[in-house]
DNA sequence: TATTTAAGGTTACAGATGTAAACTAAAGCA
DNA sequence: TGCTTTAGTTTACATCTGTAACCTTAAATA
């Protein structure tokens, strides 16, 4: 059965660079996730995590390592979004979306979004 | 301004059984938690971080401590889901939901559920 | 060619978390 | 009243996470 991997808080940053850019050096790495205040040293120690918890991997073909991710992004969001639910509502998906319809720090346009999105759940129901 | 206070995965198990039963004895949270195969001492160490968090209180008027909840479940729960959207899917409230809406994992019951709200949530919509 | 820069590797260190033992004092039972 | 149980407190310890410095070597640049 496949190991657990646990992306931690700043390591999904990471892994968000590469699931929309595969294949990056650490410069192009660097240049682009400084932007969270974080050191050199802090980026190359969090990318190097991820290579050793097999979440991305490298491809030493050219002189310089390039990074791409190992799973996907969707992956990872489903299995977030698992864990997510048991934790915080005891495994009930309409636990959350009451929740998530009641909220009212929403912004506006969430709320439009959410809105239309179930409007149109809604009618593909019928169908 | 709240200091933050942040609920690990394993305190949320004993917030949960607070929540569900303010006012209980250290006997009494250890009757029920140890069923996740926890020690006794295990649990008396969560409950002491929670108290010291500031989630939990003690009351002890009686000769026998009672632990009582000091912030909702319905807080920590929206606090929760907040920075998990923001974090997973990067504040998109409708990427989850379609994102939900599309795991093909949910029980036969969840998504009976689900689009059940979804289409009651529609309907009141049309109001 | 001497100096600066950056890449890759090693080490560090504090706080959070999971998990628990050990100690002390009180309370209940034999 | 001595023994057992338990509540509350203190201490422990490995792993994960956030954050980073240091070292060595190669490459780029003055």
């Amino acid at each position: 059965m496949k190991k657990e991997i646990n992306i931690s808080e700043s390591e999904w940053l990471v892994m968000e660079y590469l699931w929309s850019n595969p294949l990056v050096t650490i410069t192009e790495i660097r240049k682009e996730l400084s932007a969270n205040g974080w050191s050199d040293s802090t980026i190359k120690t969090l990318v190097r995590r991820l290579v050793s918890k097999k979440a991305i991997a490298i491809n030493n073909e050219a002189a310089t390592f390039r990074y791409y991710p190992l799973i996907s992004q969707n992956e990872c969001r489903l299995k977030e979004t698992r864990s997510f639910i048991n934790r915080v509502y005891d495994g009930s998906v309409s636990m959350l979306v009451t929740n998530l319809a009641a909220d009212s720090n929403l912004t506006d346009k969430e709320t439009e979004e959410l809105l239309a999105l179930i409007e149109k759940m809604g009618k593909e129901q019928e169908k």
